[in-house]
DNA sequence: GTCTATAATTTGATAGAC
DNA sequence: GTCTATCAAATTATAGAC
């Protein structure tokens, strides 16, 4: 993998901007190599080859090989967090939007989102760690799924309020639809790590969002 | 954790059943750590010493440490396709069922599957190793999602046949309603792990099987 | 903040006696 | 099929010179 182009600033886990280069590389290199296998799959050696260092001077830049995951996990929450709805929106946004345009649009913000190649890498490294890592569990079920699910919720039901969608139970109406978006996700993640095609799954999302419109106006 | 009592009897790679009690019992300990740390994360010493032998013997039994991940992985895939419909089932199922009755009772034969604990515990090694195990994919992806929505989605089709279900793309509406299914017994595997409640989680299958059969019933 | 050198431990696996 | 003894390699991390 070629480290060398123009690497994308991350924050330090504190979320201060990191100026030093050797820093952010470490984190890229690092992100690259959990993603594909494993936090413990990988050592301290392998991470320092690549950055061009020795394995002293990495310590310079975190405390332990512990640091650096936990450094990479706050930059994930700060970036997926940016996809979801705010509070502060869900007003102007039930008015504005009908439901299909609203799916339409959250479907579009999450694949920008997971076109940025070192957030699709970290995906990756949150599922590969869900069972051996508390943080990452908590950041798959409680921010990326709960949370959009009672985001989107409270739109629901704001657009119940105005008429736009036939009165229910809007927080299982959510999950209902969020469900089977986040196994696509998933799916969707594997397939681009074995450098498949994921116009399947693509589809797959865009038939999602057909039916499920279709039962909730009906 | 107590290894003593009567230990459910394994397979070996080649599917043949297992004679030697300690060649079991390295099977049920290894599965029991990896579910719990990784593959990676479980050293072939800490194996032996809760199997209660030296690991020098390990290698009597099994040739290297993939062998004994292979034999688990060949085991599972034995006991996951037991709760998928069988080819010959398809008539007789659609025949004698209603939706709703065979969505019920497909749910339960997936809870009586999950109940055993081994079962349980490789469930969290195949989610562990996704993205590191080419087999883990394998099995989770090909046997798994995509043999369980083909098969379930014959016996759509076959519902549709009789009008026991409107005329629609069968496949997608297998897809439709597994896909939150898949997500959900996901969650329900980590509240296990975590010792909570999976109340929450059985409540929500539940209502998806309501939701679902209003919307195709519509 | 980089380096060399090294400590202390753990890893998967083997040789050979019984 | 179990054991003792051991290997060679890899691991995270530190000390101290520049």
């Amino acid at each position: 993998m070629d480290y060398e182009k123009e690497l994308e600033n991350f924050l330090d886990k504190d979320l201060q901007p990191i100026t030093n280069g050797t820093k952010n590389k470490i984190l890229h290199v690092a992100i690259d190599h959990f993603s594909q296998r494993g936090y413990r799959g990988v050592s301290i050696r392998q991470i320092t080859r690549d950055v061009g260092i020795k394995e002293s001077s990495l310590y310079k830049h975190f405390q332990n090989k512990d640091e650096i995951l936990d450094t990479i996990f706050a930059n994930f929450e700060v970036e997926v967090v940016k996809i979801l709805p705010s509070s502060e929106q869900i007003e102007v946004v039930a008015t504005s939007m009908d439901i299909r345009d609203f799916l339409e649009r959250g479907l579009q913000n999450f694949v920008n989102h997971i076109e940025n190649v070192s957030m699709r890498k970290i995906w990756r490294i949150i599922y590969n760690e869900l069972f051996s890592d508390q943080r990452a569990r908590t950041i798959y079920f409680e921010t990326i799924i709960n949370l959009t699910i009672e985001r989107v919720g409270a739109i629901f039901e704001q657009m119940m309020r105005l008429g736009k969608l036939p009165r229910q139970d809007a927080r299982m109406l959510s999950a209902e639809y969020h469900y089977p978006v986040f196994s696509l996700i998933m799916e969707y993640n594997f397939l681009k790590l074995e450098g498949k095609s994921t116009k399947d799954t693509e589809k797959r999302l865009q038939d999602h969002i057909d039916f499920f419109i279709k039962a909730v106006t009906n």
